[in-house]
DNA sequence: TATGAATGAGAATTCATTCAT
DNA sequence: GATGAATGAATTCTCATTCAT
């Protein structure tokens, strides 16, 4: 009943427990939001006890707060994989349901997730910042004006949008679009709103 | 934060307390979501005991869906009003932060937020569903094809996504933008996806 | 929708309106308990508001009083009627479906229902306890032993747990017996207990 | 009343700790009724906290069922434990006060106690049905004729009522009444119902 | 390290009752 | 005399968390 994953947990691994905990609650929070995931769930699909959650993480805030950041890590690695010049391909790729990125998808739908804790707000906050910025970096030339920061901050909050739409509610024929489907479309929004992105 | 008490409640006004409950409700659903949201904070903000909940709209389900039903009339009643050809300058207008279209953006946000009850959520695919065929619709000729649907959708999604960016996470330029500093990024933005929208 | 009964009832006659309140709880109590009637459903099956309960009996136990009361006195005009020596018939009438006897069996049914109220409970006792004494008596000679007074509640007892199974439960073939039925099992059970009844 | 603290409970007992809910239950609902018993009640009269009637019986339904169905248990082997013929004595042994009887006094109880939910009406039937079927088989040959069965469910009925009327309300001389007291008057009324009982 | 037991706070909902018209 | 509006006190149930093993 504990390992219905495909690695044969070890029993008493307190490194991989942990891991495992992070894994599902992050799917979880990306898909049902904070409020609607109970730490119950969570553990019984992680197939562990409850009581853990608390263990490793002090508490349900803790354990978004270890998922957001754990997330943003995510997040950056893959941004800072790619090359300039090709957002939008990277999106169209991101967005498309291949279950590599699964986990990236999830890794973004978080920061559009509230806990409701202020603290954890920040977080979400400064890395939308952050994001914007590199964004808007890549589409230019030096430290980018607030005019770009907010064209970036629109194709961002975009990208969220059509994520969340996509992922949490079946709408056709979004929700089934794929990878070839999706890249002209983004490919001209990404144009649109950062030319030389 | 809008006009609390501006309007001077007339005491057992059955229509009215029932208006001001939904319309209490509606903000409180779009800002914080279904789950976050209790029954006893909006009868509190409303002034008025968390029983009438029950008996106006039978329960927390049954006010949600009086929100969603309002919010689509709303939604609806927007649109019609409307010409063609410029989309982009209603959401500008739209999503800054003019008090007016508190409600409106409210009415959008719901539109994303989810209370779990499948009935319910079947009544926002199917208004989703009818916003981007009108959208798509509008750009161009005649019944339109998957792929411009598709492409309404995108920018549908994408329009919820800065909504909610912009209202629920104090991002800074997005939140503080103004109409004027929005139009010309909506309008590329649009151009891009929908050409003759 | 006021008037789904034969009488159309007059509008503004406090005395009626306060009978068809106590015919109507009459009935439900006994059918249903104390705990388990609302007086909402009582004001809904009479046509008339809420709140008139209250005027009228002060609260849910006040008029749950008011229906013992009533009851009693129905059960003793009743028993003052029957001619001594067929007590057999009487119950075997009385315990059969015919609807004249309705509000006699509710009537019946009220003394085994406990409303929790201990000043009400004195009332249900003492009717009880006057109800086994004249049975006893009429079994008898003079004022009766503690002996006979014991055999008549017991068929008093033995009475009302058939009335209460038979009306609130439906176990066949009893629920469905007829007075033809009822009458020898009855008038046996009469005979062994109170031999002169 | 009985013996609230006798046994020491060890703490963190699961299964001692769901037995002495279903314990504290069966005497509440038995006495009480279904509706006029809160679960807050029970618990605090079991010493342990609320939510866990939730977690060992899911709601207060369930605990109400598996209090019928533990009852049902306890009648069937106490029936089978008793040879044929003596009815009468059997009851009058459990109709008398001794406290070893209570449980059984109260499953019978349990009998007559509607929970309002039409699935665990059905189990109250259906077991009533089998004991009446069972009571007219013992006082013949072979199988009942239906009146017989009739006959048997009167008997059965008047037991339940002298039951209830005997442990919920205090009417004297009957509530005091004694084994020895109830013994001839129950052996005439057995014998007077199922003759060969 | 991990578990199952237990708790307390808070959620939605129901219900008798009171108030204003 | 009667009504509909509104209230406050329960009631059941859920959930994050803590405790004991």
């Amino acid at each position: 009943m504990t390992d219905d994953i495909a690695v044969p947990r070890r029993r008493r691994d307190a490194a991989q427990t942990r891991q495992v905990l992070l894994d599902v609650a992050r799917h979880r929070f990306a898909r049902d939001g904070y409020t609607a995931t109970t730490v119950r769930d969570i553990a019984d699909e992680a197939g562990v006890n409850v009581a853990l959650i608390s263990r490793y993480f002090t508490s349900k805030e803790g354990l978004f707060e270890a998922c957001l950041t754990s997330a943003i890590s995510d997040v950056r690695r893959d941004a800072d994989d790619v090359g300039p010049g090709d957002v939008a391909h990277l999106l169209a790729r991101r967005l498309s349901g291949s279950p590599d990125d699964d986990r990236l998808r999830d890794a973004m739908l978080l920061l559009v997730r509230s806990s409701g804790d202020e603290r954890i707000e920040g977080l979400r906050r400064s890395m939308l910042r952050s994001m914007s910025e590199k964004l808007a970096a890549r589409a230019g030339h030096g430290t980018p004006d607030e005019a770009t920061v907010l064209r970036a901050q629109i194709l961002l909050a975009s990208t969220l949008g059509i994520i969340l739409m996509k992922s949490t509610l079946s709408l056709q024929p979004l929700s089934a679009a794929e990878e070839d489907d999706l890249r002209k479309p983004l490919s001209d929004m990404v144009q649109a709103l950062l030319p030389r992105g």
